[in-house]
DNA sequence: TGGGAGTGCTTTTTT
DNA sequence: AGCACTCCCA
């Protein structure tokens, strides 16, 4: 017997994985081990060899992103119409779950759902209407707790109130529940619990469903949280076969909610075998994966793994002190000008870091140096301004009760309905229980003539747009509203003017989509479709000027891509670990499987760097190297400054070759009368060699802050600590 | 109603 | 420093 092509290339543990006999299974895949293929040759397999047919197999993602490249992979592997897989992200798969028993799930046929800032919003107007102090309970704040308390799988009701504090949030968050209700909105985690909550109390669907998938295929599972986990085995319950793939290692998403305590819970609960290691890397070169393995190692809590690679140990990793955050900058620059000189293509290179912040500055540089460069992690397409507007006009279209979408739009374009007006607007509400929308009825006066006229215009925005095709509705919608008269005259307004052309655009793409892949949605509006897609995908972050472009982005959104050249900035402690972070053991460990991410998204070439100052809230930063970069064996680092001021490595009297000496800003200060100066290293009897980042008081009673790195930062007081210069 | 001044925050982010 | 947000005044 032959075996299949699809299977040929694969290593013995991936075909081992692939071909799995249907029972529990647990992948743990490293980075760059072939992770995907391993998941999409699975469900190939499943159905080539009859195992399963399309309808009998559930796949679930974290990104969008991921569901599609699997999609695309599957429809090359497999010559088959996949309309009956479902393949998705959590939140797409359950709001598929609940449009189609939305009776079931007491939700109206057109539930609108709310993003983070839709949900904040909606808070912020209860807060308002219950008259809560929101010094006391900030809405983002709150907002937390709502999020935290539905991922643990908790209503209100269930919530503990362990102390007076507690129990007035839960009254909120109670109020909270009841207002979406009334509104007929859901937010992302209440797409879960209310998906979970029916399967638990509706028993013939949940029969229904554990009996239709008898395959659940789960990727990045080291991502997901207590209720996603519930979820899986809610639906896994009838027999299923569950295969979940993730990588303890990679697991940077526990600062929301992630649980890699699922991936042992998975292990025990489901009485898996034996776990399968993916532990061949494909993507990078020896002393990359050696470098990452190197740094891991030093995590506790692992299931354990050791990437490896046969290709050989390539260049040995460069690495850089910079004096300041504008010299490192500045040095990145020049090498990816010789970097493309040497025939390197812009969009395989990366520039990684850890924080937002950071970015300016490189920015800066790149523009300066007029090198193209993309930024990821910018505002989205949906979540523009004007894109918001335009979809809650759609959304009143389809729900007048909308209480955030009216609120959103009842006065934009502006129409003299001010503030005094919606407040009596929101009392009459409030007290006769209606929504908005509804309470317009109920108001005279000048408040009601005005909103009286806003409520003819959702009337007659939904009388013109009956019955037309969603692209014209859209179109109609952006006109008839005022929204694009108001840009057109706006000064800056011409981008948003595009978007919302864009935004008619989108829409027919979407209908042309979905028409020829969603036939269980028959029936239902495409409009609502159309806006719940625009919820729950945000669509591409803000294009780049030039396709060549070099990479800019945080390592959380570098997580699952792959370059060529890799650089990786910002390489001192208190940013990298940051120092939020580096008091916690968990928060430390979380830290270092960032770096992993970070090392391990490079093929061929990885370059790290740090600085010795850095601006950073309007103030300059002393810093000392990460504790990261001691991590890595000596041996694998070529650096292209002599190795000084490296505070965990023994060597404090390396001097700084050659050039000027660093250009601190040496500002005369309390502490120079004692032969200190600020950004000196110094030493001390217990905490080692540390940088004096700031000084107060003066004479006997000066005392200095000293960044120690591992011992962290400390006050000095001069007198008492005995600190020599380094 | 809209803009200017004052205030406060600032790790990571998908859905 | 830079940005988002609020508040107050013309």
């Amino acid at each position: 017997m032959e075996m299949l092509p699809l299977l040929h290339g694969l290593n013995p543990e991936q075909l081992a994985a692939v071909t799995l006999p249907p029972q529990h299974a647990l992948i743990l895949a490293g980075a760059g081990s072939g992770k995907t293929r391993v998941l999409t040759t699975r469900i190939a397999w499943l159905i080539q060899t009859n195992q399963a047919g399309p309808h009998g197999i559930l796949a679930v993602t974290f990104t969008n992103k991921a569901a599609k490249e699997m999609l695309t992979r599957l429809s090359s592997m497999l010559p088959i119409n996949l309309r009956g897989m479902w393949i998705g992200t959590f939140h797409g798969l359950c709001n598929r779950l609940l449009r189609a028993h939305h009776r079931e799930a007491a939700l109206p046929q057109l539930f609108q759902i709310l993003d983070q800032a839709d949900q904040l919003s909606a808070i912020k107007r209860l807060v308002k209407s219950l008259d809560v102090d929101d010094e006391k309970y900030p809405p983002r704040e709150l907002q937390h707790f709502i999020n935290a308390q539905k991922e643990q799988g908790l209503r209100a009701s269930a919530v503990e109130a362990w102390d007076d504090f507690t129990r007035r949030r839960i009254e909120i968050y109670e109020a909270y529940e009841r207002q979406c209700q009334r509104e007929g909105v859901v937010d992302f985690a209440e797409l879960l619990l209310r998906s979970f909550e029916l399967l638990t109390r509706n028993e013939i669907l949940r029969r229904h469903y554990q009996e239709r998938f008898r395959h659940i295929l789960v990727d990045e599972f080291q991502d997901t949280n207590v209720l996603q986990y519930r979820w899986l085995k809610q639906l896994g319950g009838g027999g299923a076969s569950i295969f979940a793939v993730g990588d303890d290692d990679q697991s940077i998403y526990g600062f929301r909610g992630a649980e890699v305590g699922n991936m042992r819970d998975f292990e025990r609960e489901f009485k898996v075998a034996h776990v399968i290691r993916l532990e061949q890397n494909y993507r990078s070169h020896g002393n990359i994966l050696d470098a990452a393995n190197a740094i891991i190692k030093n995590n506790e809590a692992r299931l354990g793994k050791n990437l490896w690679t046969d290709a050989g140990s390539g260049e040995p990793i460069r690495i850089f002190e910079a004096t300041s955050d504008l010299d490192e900058a500045r040095w990145i620059v020049e090498e990816i000008k010789a970097l493309c000189r040497d025939g390197h293509a812009r969009a395989e290179i990366a520039l990684l870091y850890r924080s937002n912040a950071q970015s300016r500055v490189l920015e800066h540089a790149l523009f300066s140096a007029a090198l193209p460069y993309r930024v990821y992690g910018g505002l989205r397409f949906f979540e523009r301004q004007e894109i918001k507007h335009a979809l809650a006009y759609l959304r009143l279209i389809a729900n007048p009760d909308d209480d955030t979408a009216f609120s959103r739009v009842v006065n934009f374009p502006t129409r003299g309905i001010g503030a005094r007006s919606l407040e009596q607007l929101a009392d009459v509400a409030r007290t006769r229980g209606l929504s908005l929308h509804a309470a317009i009825a109920q108001l005279s006066g000048k408040a009601g003539t005005s909103l009286a006229a806003f409520a003819a215009l959702i009337e007659s925005l939904r009388q013109g747009t009956e019955g037309l095709p969603l692209p014209e509705v859209v179109d109609h919608v952006i006109e008839i509203s005022g929204l694009s008269s108001h840009y057109r005259n706006e000064r800056e307004g011409a981008d948003r003017v595009a978007n919302l052309d864009e935004l008619v655009n989108a829409s027919a793409s979407f209908v042309a989509e979905e028409g020829s892949r969603e036939p269980e949605e028959e029936g239902q509006s495409a409009l609502a479709s159309f806006l719940a897609h625009a919820s729950l995908e945000a669509g591409e972050h803000q294009a780049g000027d030039s396709d060549d472009a070099v990479q800019l982005m945080t390592v959380h959104s570098a997580k699952g891509l792959e370059f060529n050249v890799v650089f990786i900035s910002g390489l001192e402690e208190g940013l990298f670990p940051h120092e939020n972070a580096i008091l916690e053991e968990k928060g430390l460990e979380e830290e270092r499987r960032l770096m992993y991410v970070a090392v391990t998204r490079a093929r061929a070439r990885l370059y790290l760097s740090f600085a010795q100052t850095r601006m950073l809230h309007g103030q300059t930063r002393y810093n000392v190297a990460s504790r990261f970069v001691d991590e890595i064996p000596a041996a694998l680092l070529k650096w292209l400054t002599p190795k000084i001021r490296n505070v965990f490595a023994a060597s404090p009297n390396a001097s700084y070759g050659g050039g000027p000496s660093p250009a601190l800003p040496r500002k005369a200060g309390p502490a120079s009368d004692s032969g200190l100066s600020i950004g000196q290293n110094v030493n001390h009897a217990k905490f080692g060699l540390g940088v004096i980042v700031n000084a107060e008081g003066s004479g006997s009673d000066t005392r200095v802050q000293v960044n120690f790195g591992h011992a962290g930062m400390k006050w000095l007081a001069l007198a008492v600590a005995k600190l020599t210069p380094a």
